[in-house]
DNA sequence: TGGGAATAGATAGTGGCGCTATCTGCTATC
DNA sequence: GATAGCAGATAGCGCCACTATCTATTCCCA
């Protein structure tokens, strides 16, 4: 097909296809003629993926040029193409060296300890944690052990449900795709569905069919306070 | 104290202060004089959490601006302050309605019933909870049932731990401030701990010290590459 | 009491990012 | 042969989180 069926397909406007083009996000079409490009099938998938992970996974095309660049390339370790996701915390904020990241950072490592973790400390998201615990500490509202259990009780599941779902996908030529979008759409599907159980958390442990309601609340029918 | 020692002891240049105000995210100081102000630390609390907010938070200065003034707000609906912070996957992209939509929608009631979670379908977390669905639909990896309710179960410990942190909070003036910081900083320390289990369960699983290794991986010493 | 430093408030500019518009010369298709 | 579409290049746009600069005023210490 050429690029205006491409866009046609997939609604992304034909100049937005030369920049992904452009940043290395998808590979040109084949040369038939000088101003004459094919694509095909790969494109529009590997588009679809650009666009989800762009939309609803939240990553910047750079990294969505890394993640891609690692897919394609099987000899690079998992870890790499993950860490190139991990976008969200990841690399802007140099960490403040302060008390409360010292802090932090043994909280994560009895944590990890605690928990009989197979990680070194190397692996960058036990940084990101450090950074998240030691803000948490900074704004007088830190996480208590129980808190963080809880929540490593909960990643275990988490990690448990993924492999399974990695797992059932044999077919090995898709396996790396797989964990990445298994990695970065999860995250948001499972950032959501938390936020559904808090609602019927809240809802059984203080009885109003509402949210935790704050101090004060006057209710459900939006009273004076708009 | 004066606009600069509360630039001193926050880290955050004078101007970028006053550019919170102006954006309604600080309240301004009290004039003693047409152009002297005074600031405390009420101020200095505020100013700290709006960085944070900010910078592992990843919220928009829009959507902080939002969530102060409903936390200052105690007369405001509580779903409506996290409904702010819901903005990473919140108001941008508005969801077509093709196919994966009508299949996602249905996923979502179905797990809702399934948990008989006590949640109306006008909690915008199912919205955002379909589009995610969607997309990975969309992109050929769709979501199994016994996926998400893998992530159900974990999404209840979470809630759990997360009702027993802000319970363990009495302080009224502070529960809303803390719910927030809970939800928005909880998701950031969660997808953090998220992916520090995925390397020990893959590990587990797979024998390898490494993480799950990708397709045709030959061992975890970076064989001749694939 | 003088003078350099700091301040409030206002306006304009900056850099990064994800596009988007336009232009040139060419090609497909009817 | 006319019209539409295309590749590749360059420049511009809109949003966002600041940042720089300016004026008039006030602080504060020598």
């Amino acid at each position: 097909m050429r690029i205006g069926e491409l866009s046609r397909r997939t609604g992304v406007p034909v100049p937005t296809i030369k920049y992904y083009v452009r940043e290395g996000l998808l590979p040109p079409g084949e040369l038939s003629s000088p101003n004459q490009a094919h694509y095909d099938e790969v494109h529009e998938r590997r588009l679809r993926l650009i666009r989800v992970l762009l939309e609803v996974g939240g990553l910047k095309v750079a990294a969505i040029a890394e993640v891609l660049g690692a897919i394609d390339d099987p000899g690079r370790p998992l870890h790499k193409v993950l860490g190139a996701a991990a976008d969200r915390l990841g690399g802007q904020g140099v960490a403040d060296d302060d008390a409360e990241t010292a802090t932090a950072r043994a909280t994560v490592e009895q944590l990890i300890a605690r928990r009989g973790w197979r990680t070194h400390e190397s692996n960058p998201a036990a940084e990101d944690l450090s950074r998240a615990l030691a803000a948490m500490g900074r704004v007088g509202h830190g996480a208590s052990t129980e808190l963080l259990d809880g929540y490593a009780d909960a990643a275990e599941i988490v990690a448990r449900a993924d492999l399974g779902y990695v797992s059932r996908r044999v077919a090995v030529e898709d396996l790396v795709e797989s964990v990445v979008v298994g990695t970065v759409l999860g995250e948001v599907v499972f950032n959501a569905i938390r936020r559904l159980a808090h609602v019927d958390a809240s809802a059984r442990l203080y009885g109003a069919g509402d949210e935790w309601e704050g101090s004060g609340a006057d209710g459900p029918g939006e009273g004076s306070g708009g």
